[in-house]
RNA sequence: GGGCCUGUAGCUCAGCUAGGUAGAGCACCUGGCUUUUAACCAGGUGGCCAGGGGUUCGAAUCCCCUCAGGCCCGCCA
């Protein structure tokens, strides 16, 4: 049985109403491992919904976190901004209404595409609207409690008089105003800015810290289910604080807790470099056709890390893909390691599954493709000539040449990468150009097919007495300039007749 | 210091919660009428299942220990 079937089984046991909850910060360029929480959470959610369960999913964005402090990717000048809600610090491009919302909108336009629709909470709405009133009320008169709680399991050393709620200043808009007072509803805070006043807890801004918030959030969303990282799960961390004070604090039930993993980078080294930046998940929907995508995360356990490779990887992927997704529509025999095929190839759609099995084109060949075609109509026209396309396969065909090219051009391996010369320049032994030149009269006879070229080719090679190597280095040169390249008959034939003969007519010629 | 995940063919992994002496894909090699070249097909090479100990008639599969890799917590979330 698929994991996401697994849990909701678990799930049903405890009821058939739930409320899943995710949660993420848009303190930075929201990554790929970002994006296991919310597929994972949304499997789980279909899978409730499958077994008629009345289900919910949400995503809270915590835009009322303060900015911790200038990351590499922040200009200096962001400097004024440390300890402030991310919803009131200017957005870095300047296009969006806030900080959190520049980070937040292409993530969430990241999920539409993968068809994760949840219900979308901003914290600093939630906060604004008073929506947690009632929970900084029941937390700061239970601070005693939350503090002994907070130093006895996490090991922290609470002062006196601590307080679960830190008050958004009057003065300086951060988010470091201390309660040193508490008589509900009036309190008394100092700020670190050395502001100090007195105010009514119901009419001013602030925040509970995290370990707090979350708990608060279960009851008040009344959470049944949450996934998150090991970094929550650590012994003494906020799952290990938050289910406590959800019980003694807030009398609820914690939700049921499952624990992912997150995801690795392999190939690219650059961008897990020195500055620990990951590949932002609103990227990574560009360069990977969004069934693939869900594809990779529904294939694995959440419990095991994820190796995402972007670059000849991602080849392999969507082959992979494409294979579960023959054997789903019955044109394919599963093969040995292939895992809950069905499971996996519906909960990879984004949006439901096909009638009918969309057409295939291998991704290896669209990459060559897609490198030789100027535009998509072109594409079509290449490969229309040995498949018809239908509406909804031109659909899929779309999709995955924009990815392609997306990730031809930032994350594609060198060795696949070629262009099509518009003029060849280079030089040209004598025996090349006779090779060539044989070539070509043998090439202007034949019928234009794929095996008949390579076949022309071998043929001259032999007669002509040349090297098979040399043969195909004077191929790849005149047209792409490099050494090696696709396959040749294959590639010649998406060429054109017209275009490979000029060519070499060209490279004879000087 | 504490904890989690992983360690099976060159690479990515399946098999491990029904214990019976290893699988897939890719790569590689060999063929595919005369044809090494990055969309094809058919075969094939390749692993003492990280190491050690234990349980068992029998373990990659269960238990214990060790080693290695990745990551998290010990600031904040």
């Amino acid at each position: 049985m698929h994991w996401a079937d697994v849990v909701a089984e678990k799930l049903m046991q405890r009821g058939d109403e739930h409320v899943l909850a995710t949660a993420i910060t848009p303190s930075g360029p929201i990554h790929v491992g970002n994006l296991r929480e919310v597929m994972t959470t949304e499997a789980i959610y279909r899978a409730l919904k499958d077994r008629g369960a009345k289900a919910k999913l949400i995503f809270i964005a915590d835009t009322f976190d303060p900015l911790r402090k200038v990351y590499p990717f922040l200009d200096k000048s962001y400097e004024k901004y440390v300890g402030m809600p991310l919803s009131s610090i200017p957005c870095p491009c300047g296009e969006h209404e806030n900080y959190a919302e520049h980070f937040l909108q292409p993530f969430i336009e990241a999920m539409d595409e993968l068809g994760i629709k949840p219900e979308i909470y901003k914290d600093h709405e939630l906060y604004a609207q008073g929506f947690y009133k009632n929970a900084i009320k029941t937390a700061l008169d239970n601070a005693d409690k939350i503090r002994n709680i907070l130093n006895e399991i996490s090991g922290r050393n609470l002062p006196e008089g601590w307080m679960p709620f830190n008050v958004l200043c009057e003065n300086c808009g951060r988010l470091t105003g201390e309660i040193k007072e508490y008589e509900y509803p009036s309190i008394k805070y100092e700020c670190k800015c050395g502001w100090k006043n007195s105010v009514n807890i119901n009419e001013c801004m602030g925040k509970m810290p995290w370990r707090v918030e979350w708990p608060a959030r279960w009851s008040l969303f009344g959470v049944t289910f949450e996934a998150f990282g090991k970094d929550h799960a650590s012994p003494g961390g906020s799952w290990d604080t938050g289910k406590v004070i959800a019980k003694e604090v807030f009398n609820y039930e914690p939700p049921m807790p499952f624990v992912y993993e997150f995801i690795h980078l392999k190939g690219r080294g650059a961008m897990h470099g020195s500055t620990g930046l990951a590949i932002a998940a609103s990227e990574v929907v560009k360069m990977v056709p969004a069934e693939v995508l869900r594809f990779l995360f529904m294939k694995y356990e959440p419990s095991r890390h994820i190796e995402f490779d972007a670059s000849f990887g991602l080849l392999d992927l969507v082959d992979e893909y494409d294979e579960y997704e023959r054997v789903y529509f019955g044109m394919q025999e599963a093969r040995a390691g292939m895992k809950d095929v069905r499971r996996v190839y519906e909960l990879s759609q984004p949006y439901g599954t096909k009638a009918k099995m969309p057409l295939q084109i291998p991704y290896r060949h669209l990459a060559v493709v897609a490198q030789i075609a100027k535009n998509f109509d072109e594409v079509i026209e290449i490969i229309q000539r040995r498949t018809e396309l239908q509406k909804f396969d031109e659909e899929r065909l779309r999709e995955r040449y924009e990815k392609i090219k997306y990730w031809l051009k930032n994350y594609a391996p060198d060795a696949i990468k070629f262009e099509v010369l518009e003029k060849f320049e280079g030089e040209m032994d004598k025996r090349s150009i006779e090779f060539l030149e044989r070539l070509k009269n043998k090439l202007e006879t034949i019928e234009w097919d794929a095996e008949k070229i390579h076949s022309a080719i071998h043929e001259t090679i032999k007669e002509y007495g040349i090297s098979a190597k040399e043969g195909f280095e004077a191929i790849y040169k005149i047209i792409i300039g490099k050494k090696r390249g696709p396959r040749a008959g294959y590639f010649l034939q998406s060429l054109g007749k017209e275009f490979v003969l000029s060519r070499i007519h060209e490279v004879i010629q000087k």
